[in-house]
DNA sequence: CTGAAAGCGCTAACAA
DNA sequence: TTGTTAGCGCTTTCAG
């Protein structure tokens, strides 16, 4: 069968409403428009007669309208800076199963690190009347830009990364006790000088990670380096260029803690461009376990995130939040994983 | 600065619309619509007291209203499979920064490969009445699945993945020219023994590989054997899974073809297990160039797909049907390029 | 169980 | 340059 842009039948010019069908009904577009939505109050014979003119017809529902009268869109919009990470598709992933389960559909913005173009996403994504909204705020993004969602009453969680001062519902990790975890495996394999690549101060998951590195080191009585801190956002680039640039120093690392699993990725680049190799003669871990650390070449050893769990959370979240403007803000943080794979190993 | 959940000023408790400025001012709707669209035939003042008081108080554009008067929405809905996979996430943020420099917002439905969830998704997409669609149709789709799109007259462009006896505007990768440029360079290497992993007659790129590899093969005089090629969806388990099928056989393979670069990661991971490796003893090619296909061990040699302009094109080619809804059906065909890198060496 | 009527917030004729 | 009017397609009282 060949379908194409020829003119199909039933369409007689007219696009079809419920006014259509309640006049070939001589019903009321009342009766209509409950018939449609199954409502327990008609007539099993009347529902029956009004959705098989429907289909037959060609009915869509136009949402724009009914949300025009019931001021509720059935969309979530999700602000994201980058959906090409595979952190951010896997969590986008999850929140558009969760929101599809409960009926909604995802309307989606994103912006890389541009405050500006997160300004001007978030506004239009906003003259959508979307029931909600998740939001993963570009780096340095603070509570001001985001005060016209509050204001326009739009209920927003924020996922991941979190605003400095906002006080909005909250879905993230718990991010510092996972660089935690990450040091302490290292120090066990008998590392005493450890790197942190990537993470900045400009996103709350870089100050955590950061803080949880310092902490962690303490902890174990290690100085803290400022030169074995290289900072930068988690992409492959900053792993790359971060583990040139620790390992140029006069007392180089045997071992780095990177912001996630892509900067350890172009950390392990970056060693192999040195004729070095993680998991042999130096170790890397990642944050997230994101799907291909598993296979990466070592096998990264990483910290697990549960993006799954934590952007069905968000959806659900979110949905609460939309039923019960009023309920009290939650700040969920989600504890970590170590994952010991191949990339670590006691110092050569 | 704290921002929360407590009442804003500017709002007294009503929502502010097009009437209520107009009141405020004492001038009619039709101007307030007028000024805030910056309209030339507004007196500049007006305007300007216009967009003042609107900005002071919060007003914020209804496009449900809007679009219900003018039926037009601006959205774009993307229908896709599976936004996890590097090469669709990487689609999406083409789609995304076209449509978002055109004015157009995203809304998305994901289904992965079932028939049912796009059949549902695909409904409630529709009632948005999204101004076009872009489709990745599920693997097994026919014509007279998205045949409600079409009678509803929405404009629709298929990307990458090609319905069989629909004419519609396509873009997409010449794939079977992609898969001949892959035998083409292993056979130069040397290989004769050439498996094929992944890809199914389910959807129009895997058809089109598995017939480049057909042709291909004949070309060079090669025989095909059935045995060597490995069906399934372009996923990492199937190129783990189908590596070690054809592996197994007596006359086993020397290198493979995989469907994309997720399949050729598994083979390669695959490999791993049996005590092998790409680039030493065996030689591997997948199909997409995602960004990690350069940062493997071995890189991976592959086919490059251009989703950056192919998303792009999409987005393009959709905004002009929507705006020239009777030129003419369009099917662009990309040329991908071969990239070789560390996986493919001469057969052992 | 069904209908009448009003109105959500906006835009587009058309008139002034 | 501005105002009047009508209406997009739906849902929701409220009556019957």
């Amino acid at each position: 069968m060949t379908i194409g842009l020829a003119p199909e039948p039933a369409q007689d010019g007219g696009r079809v409403t419920l006014q259509v069908i309640a006049e070939k009904l001589d019903v009321s577009t009342a009766t209509v428009s409950l018939a449609l939505r199954d409502s327990p109050v008609v007539a099993e014979a009347t529902k029956q007669k009004v959705q098989s003119l429907a289909r037959e017809l060609g009915y869509v529902y136009n949402r724009s309208a009914a949300s025009l009268r019931t001021a509720r869109t059935n969309m979530i919009a999700v602000g994201f800076h980058d959906i090409t990470n595979p952190y951010f598709a896997e969590l986008l992933s999850a929140i558009e199963d969760a929101a599809t389960a409960a009926g909604r559909t995802i309307l989606l913005g994103t912006y890389g690190e541009s405050l500006s173009r997160q300004e001007r996403v978030l506004r239009t994504l906003k003259e959508y009347r979307p029931d909600g909204m998740i939001l993963c705020a570009a780096g340095g993004t603070d509570a001001a830009e985001v005060a016209h969602l509050v204001a326009a009453r739009i209920p927003v969680v924020q996922l991941s990364r979190e605003i400095d001062g906002l006080t909005l519902d909250f879905i993230g990790a718990d991010d510092g006790s996972g660089t935690e975890m990450a040091i302490d495996h290292l120090v066990s394999l008998g590392h005493r000088r450890i790197a942190l690549i990537g993470g900045t101060d400009a996103i709350s998951t870089g100050r955590a990670r950061r803080s949880g590195y310092r902490r962690a080191l303490a902890r174990h009585g290690l100085p803290v380096d400022p030169g074995l801190m290289h900072d930068g956002y988690g992409t492959r680039e900053a792993g790359l260029v971060g583990i040139r640039a620790v390992l140029e120093r006069d007392d180089p690392p045997t071992a780095a803690v990177c912001f996630n699993d892509l900067a350890a990725f172009g950390a392990m680049l970056g060693l192999r461009h040195l004729g070095r190799e993680a998991g042999r003669d130096f170790s890397v871990i990642g944050c997230d376990d994101v799907q291909e650390a598993a296979q990466w070449y070592p096998a990264l050893t990483t910290i697990h995130n549960r993006q799954d769990e934590m952007g069905r959370g968000a959806a659900e979240m979110l949905i609460r939040r939309i039923e019960q403007p009023a309920s009290p803000v939650q700040r969920v943080l989600l504890q970590p994983k170590l994952v010991v794979r191949g990339s670590t190993v006691p110092p050569a």
